[in-house]
DNA sequence: CCCGACTGCTGCATTTCTTGCATCATAGCG
DNA sequence: CGCTATGATGCAAGAAATGCAGCAGTCGGG
């Protein structure tokens, strides 16, 4: 697309950070590039870039206008899938961030149901914890985004809430194990492991054990669900997460038990997008069935 | 701006219908226009005119290019005008399209409270019914509307509502002025006029008298509220407006009257915008500033 | 302290792209 | 049947972008 050149041109020199190096990586010399940002700087009234001695860097009004960019772009293509529509074929890239509950089950159970109706679109999927995903949806890296409770929800519109409870994991012969819905105080009084700060299910245990006698005393802290889903068969613990993330397929050596919802309040898993933005058609697709596999999966709850 | 002169360049051929016809009112030969087109088709990957004997017209891909076209037109302004203000000037333009009713007083007096603080900021005021509010809207063609009952709604983001009671306007010396609240029947028994079927007011009529004995039999029939206001004065009829198009300036002469609104129900007025939109920020702060003199007005009645 | 490596910037020659002119084929209108 | 529109195209002149070489400035390391 030849009239954006000078755009990219600049986004690629925001990303580079010096003129000649994104210069280099386009394979044009320093000074023409130089002076497509001189050029534009002037059309457009004023300096994008602050001139630094080790490069360049976005002023505020290069940040505004980067936004304008990466904007423009996305929506360009999204026309462009649009248009490709009309045509009969469905093509097109879907790129989600999400948080690692998603992983085990839902996001390649659904997956794959959309790609068995349209085979052109391709996906991307990105491991991101609920601030990031927040933050690549802002700089329109990223389409969708599915996050656990999420934090700042500035730029994030919600396109679907579904409640997730706090689910106890142990192993099936874990004294606890017997009862089905265990107390918040009996699973912190057993050994436990917990998900690190970043997590909305460590986020709801530290709102549930604030200002209460009992606190976490976690033999483990992880970044990764999925290790201390297997922690749980090699020692004696308890471990937390949230349905979503033990689908069908869980081990038959674990089990799953509620929380008590008195001691530690269900969060909100979130489908959402980018503020004010115009999906393309593929992804506004993918979103529509995600939340209706969600919907059902909440009725069956 | 040079990076999008192709857009506009495609989006005056769309607006002139004829590739030669554009170019001599951008003073340049059929020629290169022709071939810039040309050159844009080949890179978006298909046609975007239909060739027609008599000149050219955008096809299904050119409509949803030129919705594209239109909103990055627009949100570079809205960047511009963020980025001037960042060095203090308040510049940038608000085109506002709005019924009838907001004239007399309302729009006047707020546009000039707005001007006071900003001067550099310039207006566009469009005189539109309700429909064609809401198309221009969608077409970019205009930033904020304000009207009355409203139809369509599905580009319409609502900024602000209030509830506006259809009144009536007559003669201090009609014989119905004696009242304080008119019941529906003694208006319409008594000579009337009113709006034509454009306008919310005929709308809340029309509903009011759907299904009743009563009906509508208007001595006139008008486009023009300041028309029917005025032959109030000329003969002794009723007319109908709504309060907010009846500000303190009224002519001593003629009175308003509510109307029992078991009768009639009041109407909404919306301030709106394009779904999704960012609004430029003159035009944010001018929405805001209306929607809290309509807030103190609705908070007085 | 100085030298090298990096930065953005600029004058000049070259290449690439855009534009204007003349022209063609086509289709509607009177 | 002309007349007058339309969009498309070949060719040459003009405009714009690019590459090259060199400038001044800053930073880091010997």
């Amino acid at each position: 697309m030849r009239h954006m050149r000078t755009l990219l041109m600049i986004r690629d020199v925001a990303n580079a950070g010096s003129i000649r190096r994104a210069a280099e990586d386009m394979n044009i010399t320093g000074s023409a590039l130089n002076r497509q940002i001189q050029k534009f700087e002037e059309e457009f009234g004023g300096p994008i870039f602050e001139r630094l001695p080790r490069g360049v860097r976005l002023n505020t009004a290069g940040e505004l206008l980067m936004h304008h960019i990466q904007a423009q772009l996305s929506d360009l293509e999204r026309v462009r899938g649009q248009v490709a529509d009309l045509s009969g074929e469905r093509r097109g890239h879907v790129t989600i961030a999400c948080s690692q509950a998603l992983n085990p089950t839902f996001l390649p159970r659904e997956i794959s149901r959309y790609r068995a109706e349209h085979p052109g679109v391709r996906f991307t999927v990105r491991l991101r914890d609920r601030a990031q995903a927040e933050r690549e949806l802002s700089s329109f890296t990223t389409d969708l985004a599915m996050v656990f409770e999420p934090v700042y929800l500035v730029d994030f519109e919600v396109i679907k809430a579904v409640e997730q409870p706090v689910c106890a994991v142990l192993a099936r012969d874990h004294p606890l194990a017997a009862a089905a819905v265990l107390r918040l105080r009996d699973c912190l009084s057993a050994p436990h492991v917990v998900p690190s700060r970043d997590y909305g299910v460590r986020h709801l245990l530290d709102m549930a054990t604030r200002g209460r006698s009992l606190g976490l005393d976690p033999v483990m802290e992880a970044d990764s669900f999925e290790l201390m889903r297997q922690y749980v068969l090699y020692e004696q613990v308890v471990g937390f997460q949230i349905p979503i993330g033990l689908g069908p397929g869980l081990d038959p050596r674990m089990v799953v038990r509620r929380i008590d919802p008195r001691d530690v309040e269900p969060g909100l898993l979130l489908v959402g997008q980018m503020r004010g933005r115009t999906l393309p058609v593929a992804t506004a697709k993918f979103a529509q069935q995600v939340s209706s596999a969600l919907e059902e999966l909440s009725d069956a709850v």
